[in-house]
DNA sequence: CCATTTACACAACAAGTGTTATGAGTATGT
DNA sequence: ACATACTCATAACACTTGTTGTGTAAATGG
């Protein structure tokens, strides 16, 4: 029974919501056509309609997984260090959504390593969240909660510090709850605030 | 043409040594039996032969992945905070072979995901390293060369931040060589020297 | 020296995969 | 109203995957 109503644009959302469960419940190593399809109660020919090839449909999910982590709620708190954590705070798989969506950013990096493509998309987008991040900690710098030195290089460190832990969380959310990783974030960024003025 | 020398123990080794391979090239979810024999020149037949079923081989080279990190070369390297340092660097890839490692490391996480079995045994094995952890950061504590705190709450922030530090490497090697990684590490631990005795 | 067991190769199987072709309803423009 | 284009379902395809069975050399043990 083929739609009455050529929606086209819903339609697409609806795929793309399909596709956002499967990587949220089986990771990209799941991203089956089927599975995409049941999860639409429909079959593969929709698929190919919308996507020619299955990389079309990888493609659209790491699009996908793009745009709904930069789309996430983002509190934008504040001034200076207090924004520095609250961007960080963001990252953190603290509530299911932003469980879901860790967990399929860790999935992705097996497919990105074996991708160079995809390894380079990725080298981008977190290029991208570095120095979104090193501005706010420029700005924090300026403001003298943070000490002088490289804001770039205290970016890289921010951001390995918080991929460590989401991997922790996810892989052992017994030992790593919300406010356990509240608390070593902010005992990373208090050693941070109290370093000397920087080494180099 | 059947092998006419029946050095079982050998063979294993061998079986072994391609399903590493395998993984540093492919990932595990590149770990198929096809794969793995050809690696060997053999045919599936023999892998069966190892490994009843596919699960037996993929827990086979999860324990290989356990086996083979701790058995790498771990300079131990004096007493305190230098001991700290050195462990953190033993695991970030600096070596071509410490890459393939934590590629395959990393490969683990997203299969870990997807089974609780697997994932409670990786969280066991990241409980492990952090006790170990725990205990050069006590030692260098008593040296003074840390203040005070919690020095398993410390070891699981150094751990996280290595870890995050090694998905970062794997992901843009151009941006994160070997020296790069290694004043990264040293900033972190440079912060963590200069933090006050310890919110609680 | 023969019987049994080991250690595979070889081949076939069912299930799952992406891909492709065909066709049938529905919308759309003329 | 009718031809055309869109939006799928259906089905078959070639391929890969794990699994299983059969056969056969070599090792082993009595």
């Amino acid at each position: 029974m083929p739609r009455t109503k050529g929606d086209h644009e819903a339609r697409r959302r609806d795929v793309s919501e399909a596709v956002w469960r499967v990587l949220a419940a089986h990771g990209f190593g799941g991203l089956t056509l089927r599975a995409v399809a049941a999860e639409l109660d429909a079959t593969t020919g929709l698929l190919t309609h919308y996507f020619p090839a299955k990389r079309d449909l990888l493609a659209h999910a790491l699009d996908l997984l793009e745009q709904r982590t930069s789309a996430r709620p983002r509190p934008a708190g504040g001034d200076g260090l207090s924004a520095v954590r609250t961007a960080l705070l963001g990252i953190l798989p603290l509530t299911a959504e932003a469980t879901a969506s860790n967990r399929i950013w860790v999935s992705s990096w097996d497919t990105a390593l074996a991708d160079p493509a995809v390894s380079a998309n990725h080298a981008r987008m977190y290029a991208q969240s570095r120095d979104r991040l090193r501005d706010l900690v420029a700005t924090a710098q300026r403001l003298g909660e943070l000490p002088a030195g490289d804001p770039a290089r205290i970016a890289e460190g921010a951001q390995s510090f918080v991929l460590g832990l989401v991997v922790q969380a996810l892989l052992n959310p017994t030992a790593f709850p919300p406010d356990r990783q509240a608390g070593l974030l902010d005992d990373y960024l208090a050693a941070l605030a109290s370093a000397p003025p920087s080494p180099r």
